[in-house]
DNA sequence: TAGATTGTTAATCGATTAACAATC
DNA sequence: TAGATTGTTAATCGATTAACAATC
């Protein structure tokens, strides 16, 4: 029992897995421009962020720099994107194509984003069998035995609030293990399957606080 | 100089705001079950927190609870609304019409969590003039000297990642004072204005790095 | 060689968790 | 009164930042 050394092992706290996109973001302008290496100072300096930090975090992708030069940017990309697993793409179901949903069906940068819809479903008759960017609506009912049968392991759920927690049900049934639920609920699940949030109220009450709390600050 | 007591003085720190949302959604639902007093022990159960953390949290919101009884649910959903300014709302401005745009437009929401989009801009002729959800969609022209004129201190930047820079510049330039960024680039804004970045891709790495390294796991 | 930059170990900071007195 | 629950002070934990040796 020790230690039977694996190519990665210590984990990534979720702080760094947030800040990895950014730094693909950047990386990927300055590769536009030609740019082939770039020093943690300078994307510290894009991103308005520590070098140290930086540093700290492109060394769970495992990229190594090189002193003086600083890091290769096609190998950082690929490392970062190796380690969010954005160099594959898992399958996975939309359910509710409303107006959030049908703007997510419509997204092409996904598959960039280890993502492939390949389903999406819907409670709605009058919806389903629609189809919106290539992907077929079906009913409902027909989602954990597909989940089961096409071995699809990510599940969006994009329905309203008191239609969440049933799908999140169905999903799992289903054998999803992954869920990335934009309906305001917190989901119960077990364990073994993995609940990201992507609700917007989050991020709007940072941003309406501050605010207040910013021009109060004026009016002293 | 000797500290000017104010009503509130204690910075939240982003945790606990993002935190605050997720309550309202529990409090909301005890509510309509008629329930009027909830510990802190039970907001815990429900979503998978502390007790100490929930207690802690809701003391920033200055809501005090009774010892033997818990927190009175009206009481506290007020307090927290005032924390996060939901109990105001602040004129928006959104530009950028596309699909996650309009689906924005869509939401009714909104108004519940402080704000209150009254116009919407595009760069797009033919979109221009439209209206959804009874909000008008204006040529992009008019947004600096708009949200100068109307006092509209928030925007929301729904536009593709190469105009997202100017469209903030542009905004700023009209006097806003926060800007909720939906295009995966880090806006470059002067200290004074507040930035709050809802891009999928941040959320979306986490989850399917977590789902890789789980379904890894099991193959061991 | 001198200088810039990496990568790691140590120090600091802030948030979470524990302990416990106060109180209804 | 006894017991449950709050609210606060102290302890722990984890993430950020600092210091610095290694290296190209």
């Amino acid at each position: 029992m020790e230690m039977v050394a694996e190519k990665q092992v210590k984990a990534l706290s979720e702080r760094t897995l947030r800040r990895l996109p950014r730094y693909i973001e950047i990386l990927k302008r300055l590769k536009s421009e030609k740019i082939e290496f770039v020093s943690s100072n300078m994307i510290a300096d894009e991103l308005g962020l520590d070098s140290i930090q930086v540093r700290k975090d492109l060394a769970a992708t495992g990229v190594t720099g090189k002193p003086k030069l600083g890091f290769a940017i096609d190998e950082l990309i690929n490392g970062i994107k190796h380690t969010l697993n954005w160099d594959n793409q898992t399958d996975a179901f939309l359910v509710g194509a409303g107006s959030l949903g049908s703007a997510l069906l419509g997204y092409k940068t996904f598959s960039d984003h280890g993502l492939n819809i390949i389903a999406a479903f819907e409670n709605e008759p009058s919806k389903v069998s629609g189809i919106i960017n290539n992907i077929t609506i079906l009913p409902i009912e027909k989602l954990s035995d597909m989940a089961f049968r096409m071995k699809v392991h990510i599940g969006v759920i994009t329905v309203p609030i008191d239609q969440a927690q049933h799908v999140a049900d169905m999903m799992i049934e289903g054998g999803i293990r992954a869920i990335w639920n934009f309906a305001p609920i917190h989901l119960k699940v077990p364990d073994f399957v993995i609940v990201e949030n992507a609700q917007l109220s989050h991020s709007l009450g940072v941003l309406t606080h501050k605010l207040a709390e910013s021009l109060k600050g004026e009016n002293k």
